[in-house]
DNA sequence: TTTGAATACATAAGAAACTTATGTATATTT
DNA sequence: AAATATACATAAGTTTCTTATGTATTCAAA
């Protein structure tokens, strides 16, 4: 696991980029497919999901369905149309950012 | 610019990486260095960099000296042995995370 | 068969790490 | 002379998490 502050500004996306890759998913299959995704390294806290799900379901972001497994409820979440152009350029953003980190990270030249 | 949460839980890495490159040097080349090597695209503001220069002061990883230019102070920031050790730690991790969010973020294959 | 772990949702209090705003002052450029 | 750049600092407010708590079902193991 991380320290757990890197996640912060990121998490938004990842959930978008799992949404626009699987299609219908609910939250807790989120959990799971970005923590095996990411070999254990990525864990996402359910007080940081559901608030971020409900967040982007506020925005128009994406839709949701409730079906019922056996007695227990599911919360699929879909992105709506808008939602997938947010997908989109919110992960570019993301992309973009990653490769300027790594630019800055880049090991010092030894001259 | 990048939309301003994508910094958060990254400033003080990337501001140890700049220490640990550069050696000893001040807030604002600090600011304006970042700038230089992202293009522009990551501007570290007052309001964040003097707080975590003053963090990573009282945590011992950094250490201080100021300097008069003229009738204008600086104040001149190196890492201790401590924080030598601390901003590789910081620098590999983050270096880590990046790529594991990018390996998220790739495209799905088209099969 | 009952206990624990996994599945599945949800919310609330608190902390961390920013942004935005404000303040002070000197130096340089237009 | 005025605007911009350099250079520090702090405070209030916001966002976005963590940690804690709650409810309930399903499944595996002891």
């Amino acid at each position: 696991m991380y320290s757990k502050n890197l996640i912060k500004g990121t998490l938004q996306t990842i959930i978008l980029k799992q949404l626009e890759d699987n299609g219908r998913m609910y939250g807790y299959e989120i959990t799971q497919r970005v923590k095996e995704l990411s070999d254990g390294k990525i864990e996402i806290t359910e007080g940081a999901l559901y608030p971020t799900l409900h967040k982007l379901e506020a925005d128009g972001i994406v839709t949701t369905e409730k079906e019922f497994i056996g007695k227990r409820v599911r919360k699929y979440y879909t992105l709506t149309e808008t939602g997938g152009t947010v997908a989109t350029e919110k992960s570019t953003e993301l992309n973009d950012f990653i490769a300027t980190i790594a630019r800055i990270l880049q090991p010092k030249p030894t001259i």
